[in-house]
DNA sequence: GCAAGATCGTGAATCGTTTCAAGGTACGCT
DNA sequence: AGCGTACCTTGAAACGATTCACGATCTTGC
């Protein structure tokens, strides 16, 4: 079954290639009646752009790649949801990719896009592969860190320190002296300073070290969160305060302590990040500190699309955007 | 700063551009000494292969598109990135959509895969485009159906109806006479199926219409489930087991339960659907019937790249893999 | 020393689109 | 009639790769 070409809309509308190309493309330059049957034979032939060659033509294609660690990150998803549909406002198409936590597989994804000839990319980069990332952008793609702050490229990035500190500080002025922070691997940049901006806070509120226990899982899950609570469990006294880097390791704690008979929060308060739909419709609806997802994948859009239109005289931004305290019932 | 092409490597490496896409392509074509001064040039100059161009050359790429209504929904993303492994493993690359639950978008996303030239589509489809999609196929591209039955193009789907009964026949040998159905909008087939077949082996083990009551909700989410729970503790007399037809419905159903001080399963017993992470790890760990999601994307990707492959003499074949039902606590 | 292979390399044609200079038409005006 | 102006349409030249028929060179065996 051959592929139905411009060229066959012609012969069969009776014009010009050059003048099908204009009907698709610059419709006003062509007579009334000369559109309207080429636009029937698009129709009667099922005609479908071929948007490879379209590419090949003018360079590079209105398309952005999106590369994210997992897809199963509701955050990330999210992100690149409120990006795709910033991009599709302006007549761009997301290529989605996942560098599955891997290198190697990054690499790959940066491959296949640069192959695909996008415009631009969106990444949310593992820690180690910024040079890539450099040379990309070296090639003449707009390049657009999410949530991760860039030298020498445009980023956006949620203010992690900030919100580290805001769950801190929530649990401070309460009753609390001995507080625990569960976090996910510290390798990773992101969790790394929710960490450093709860512990500044809790040490600037003049806790001593001795009164400040960090337990770092070797994964932010729910499955994660229940060791810790297990772990914390063992400790004595029990502390009364828990910070930990994300919704899904606060739900597995909380769900441990409260099946351990545990108050939630009456003997140990808990925060969590990211505000994830399951914080609100937990066991014990979870405070938390929302990051600004939506925010952060439009304005990912608007810098890469703001580049790739005008690339020569572009400076390059990083917008910080700052996370907000959701005060539930948890804490 | 302009794009580097085969013909800038040919002319760096002093040979002809037939001769570095033999490097490329069929390497062992060329002689070695060749062959290594081509790869220099390559390197040296950063060249990167336009696979645009290639596409455009070799009549289809060798990259599936894969649609999903969402990519927030844990199950469907895990099906995806099974089949993106077994595609990368084949050579080829993963172009992933979501159609946003929107007819339009999906409309919109399998042009775009088209137009993008893809070889083959994975689309978990909503429920009313099963023209579209057969329109794709008749343009030759290969098409899955994921978890779903098609008749005329190739499929692989959980057997949901199985899958309903295996959880109503869990609860039922306990002492329940009066269940609860949960489920998310029956418009959406799986979910219908499951309802289905949950009612049905209900109705075989003699319970009567007015033992058997349906709580629908418009989504599939945890505080779905908790509204579902405030709802449920109006009933009088207080049903004894209940069936969600999602685990995040589950969740938020026994979480809502739990504040509410019911023991789940001492009072009430309940059984999700889907087996997420989550589940292992909710406050009562969730008995629920797991679906075969890596089986589910592989087969997927193996009968794509079959069709592909082999175009001519193909049948398409209905793969339907059985769910597995996951004791735990909550049931 | 020479013909027949074997081995490499070449360059033009091709894929389906966009772009653009140039060619047609029709019309109004002097 | 002749000319200028709009307005449409045309056709060929790109874009960057692959492919393939055909030369060019080198081996080999006699």
């Amino acid at each position: 079954m051959a592929r139905i070409s411009i060229r066959d809309v012609a012969i069969h509308a009776g014009v010009s290639v050059g003048t099908v190309s204009n009907v698709l493309n610059r419709p006003n330059l062509v007579a009334e009646a000369t559109r309207e049957r080429v636009q029937a034979s698009i129709g009667e032939l099922g005609f479908v752009r071929n948007e490879t060659a379209r590419q090949l033509r003018q360079g590079r294609g209105h398309v952005l790649g999106v590369v994210l660690p997992s897809m199963t990150d509701p955050n990330l998803t999210e992100v690149g949801r409120a990006a795709e549909a910033a991009m599709n406002a302006d007549g761009f198409d997301a290529l989605w990719c996942t560098s599955d936590g891997s290198r190697t597989k990054e690499q790959r994804c940066l491959d296949f896009l640069e192959e695909q000839n996008v415009s631009g990319v969106l990444i949310s980069p593992l820690d180690l592969s910024e040079d890539r990332v450099a040379e990309l952008h070296g090639r003449g793609l707009a390049v657009v860190l999410l949530d991760r702050g860039g030298v020498r490229v445009c980023s956006v990035a949620a203010d992690h320190r900030a919100g580290g500190a805001l769950a801190a500080r929530h649990l401070l002025p309460r009753r609390h002296r001995r507080l625990v922070f569960v976090t996910g691997p510290l390798s990773a940049r992101p969790v790394r300073e929710r960490h450093h901006g709860a512990l500044r806070a809790a040490r600037n509120a003049g806790l001593t070290e001795r009164e400040l226990t960090t337990f770092e899982q070797a994964e932010s899950t729910a499955a994660a969160g229940r060791a810790a609570a297990a772990r914390l469990l063992t400790l004595d006294p029990l502390p009364t305060g828990v910070f930990c880097a994300s919704d899904l390791l606060a739900i597995g704690l909380v769900n441990e302590l409260v099946r351990a008979g545990v108050k939630v929060p009456a003997e140990i308060s808990v925060v969590g990040y990211d505000d994830i739909d399951l914080a609100a419709a937990a066991v014990v609806p979870l405070t938390t500190v929302r990051r600004p997802r939506a925010d952060l994948g439009r304005t990912a859009t608007e810098l890469a699309l703001a580049e790739t239109g005008d690339p020569e005289h572009h400076d390059h931004r990083q917008v910080v955007l700052s996370p907000e305290l959701v005060v539930r019932e948890s804490a």
